[in-house]
DNA sequence: CTGTTAGCGCCTTCAC
DNA sequence: GTGAAGGCGCTAACAG
């Protein structure tokens, strides 16, 4: 492969002059320009980034952590953020720890051997402080997960006032026991909206019954797994809130394996909006957010960050919206008599964000 | 941060030591070992990961190229990857290209560029001369994918003999009227099984509808408006063949639109068993890719490349397999008498592999 | 406008 | 067993 030197003698000038003409800056004559170029095409010289690299102690690439791939809420996230990345001239190395503290250890260390200039944490599992410390000297920003008392950069939603939103929906249709599937709750995100559900049923003057309240994983199979569970109690929730798409999934699985149907019998809501969210039967009445949108904005954060530019709102908080789909149904009667058969609003089979197309 | 150098000094030894007993290789002794190892501590030394790759001429990373992120399939292959990455000292740089040509360019060049020491490819747009003339010169392994007439290494299924294996067990359902449902038809693997599916009515002495054979994109969206389109045709089919589970989970929305049931009107098989294929209802009959394998075969076939070695089988095919659900039913009734009812084998709700919990 | 010089941080001879 | 020297490819500062 050819060098600098190897471009530089061919077009017979130093080695800085091809740098100059490489990057733009510096005065350089049109004929000397011309000659670099042709010599450049010549020898089909592409510059070495390791050099680069090393001189300017920078690798225009960003890590991006993320718990899970196979979960597609991520991967949206991960859309948003390489096509900003991709824009600004950035490469995104991405790590899936599958929930493995060593593994992201891992990756960290690549960040301090200066392979990466930046990173994004998707809940992540480390520890507070190990973050705060790591971000008191990189540039660090948090997606879809945020700091108490700590001045991270992040973008989220307020999952504390969707969930309410999601569980008051399912009050305001007549349920009154109304289970919750949580994800792991040593992740923030988890406990918010835990948080939100407990909320919403004390806000309606009901109590939380801890026997409704199951702590999942994030995974279809663990939503199935719970709701067997749920439906095997002696007193069944008649409605879920599950803090993911894909464990209301699960779950509607389990209700239709026993025999139930969703939502006559049992009615169900989700978390995230994944495209599958409108294509299960029934289409699940979920909480959409804006994925795409907050891999936009963390990577545009880092980018910040990097340059040492200020960050305009260093907190962030995007808006979410409740989809209201068939999985959740009419209002309930009230034991004895009926309410009416209203249609309930339909949500978009999807929406077309960025540019997919059909 | 703290350099070789400053390591050296603190230690009062050569920079040639600390490098030494950085790799482990040439003899140090214990005393000065353990000083070195001290004053590493002491510092809180991170060996720049930049000024190593730049006097190697090695990056330890790995590029993969896939075209979809969204697509579950591609996330199973991925967890392959990187399970062998970690495990070897690599990591990945991973472009998500979404179809776009320019993007893939994009992620080339920075092979070319010595960021990354290998490039895996996923049914990749570039064209075939350029990938030839790029595997002569790189590490370059394909997934999912193969080129004819070319050595370049890769690991795949079979594809056409999957798709006929699908296509044959409509028939002997007792189905005639079977659509297909394509990828892209410029990616091989779509055209391997649409063939697969062109054998399997041929075998059976039938001729190929081109009505009933539909070019759709993998996603969710196409696969729903696809079938829309057939459920409009004259006489539309009585069972389909998706040729992935995206577009056939789409496929069962758009019959159940139409007030019809799968499988009793229409019966569906899909192709590659993504986790959501058992929670879908009826549950997916599909054929099952070795995702996972596939992943780590394509990163054990570029890691010998790298370090020179030959590879065991270049060429490499590896085993599926038809997972039977409820989405295809029954035998079908000749016109006019039943056939009694057999239970179908039910397919597992999913393959637990690797380190996965439910 | 262009060339020379001097490293970025590391590893690998080659001496001793 | 250890140190000194050189250079991977590039760019920034300084001369001219």
């Amino acid at each position: 492969m050819a060098t600098i030197r190897d471009v530089a003698k061919l077009a017979r000038v130093s080695p800085a002059t091809v740098s100059r003409v490489l990057s733009g800056k510096g005065a350089v004559s049109e004929a000397t320009r011309r000659r670099v170029l042709d010599a450049m095409a010549a020898l089909n010289y592409e510059p070495n980034a390791l050099g680069r690299n090393l001189r300017k102690q920078e690798t225009k690439t960003v890590i991006v952590l993320i718990p899970d791939i196979k979960n597609p809420f991520f991967s949206e996230i991960i859309r948003g953020i390489e096509d900003v990345a991709i824009r600004e001239g950035y490469t995104i190395l991405l790590g899936n720890t599958d929930n493995d503290v060593k593994r992201e250890a891992e990756y960290l260390r690549i960040l301090n051997a200066k392979r990466a200039d930046g990173l994004i944490l998707t809940t992540a599992r480390v520890e507070k402080d190990h973050i705060l410390a790591l971000a008191r000297q990189k540039p660090v920003v948090l997606a879809c997960e945020y700091l108490l008392d700590a001045d991270v950069p992040s973008v989220s939603i307020d999952n504390v006032s969707s969930a309410r939103k999601a569980t008051a929906h399912l009050l305001s249709l007549g349920h009154t026991r109304i289970a919750h599937l949580t994800g792991p709750l040593h992740v923030i995100i988890s406990r918010d909206r835990l948080q939100g559900y407990q909320q919403a049923l004390h806000q309606h003057g009901l109590s939380v019954d801890p026997a409704l309240v199951q702590e999942g994983d994030w995974t279809l199979d663990s939503g199935y797994l719970l709701m067997r569970k749920l439906l095997a109690l002696a007193h069944p929730p008649t409605a879920v809130f599950a803090a993911n798409d894909e464990m209301a999934i699960g779950a509607i699985r389990a209700v239709r394996e026993r025999g139930l149907r969703v939502p006559d019998d049992i009615a169900i809501v989700g978390f995230d909006d994944i495209a599958y969210a409108a294509y299960v039967d029934p289409p699940l009445t979920t909480v959409a957010q804006p994925c795409y949108e907050i891999g936009r904005t963390a990577m545009e954060m880092v980018l910040h960050l990097i340059r040492g530019e200020p960050i305009p709102q260093p907190q962030r908080v995007l808006e979410d919206r409740l989809v209201i789909r068939r999985s959740c149904g009419t209002p309930r009667r009230r034991n004895d008599k009926g309410s009416g058969a209203r249609m309930p609003v339909e949500g978009p089979i999807h929406q077309s964000k960025g540019r997919g197309k059909a």
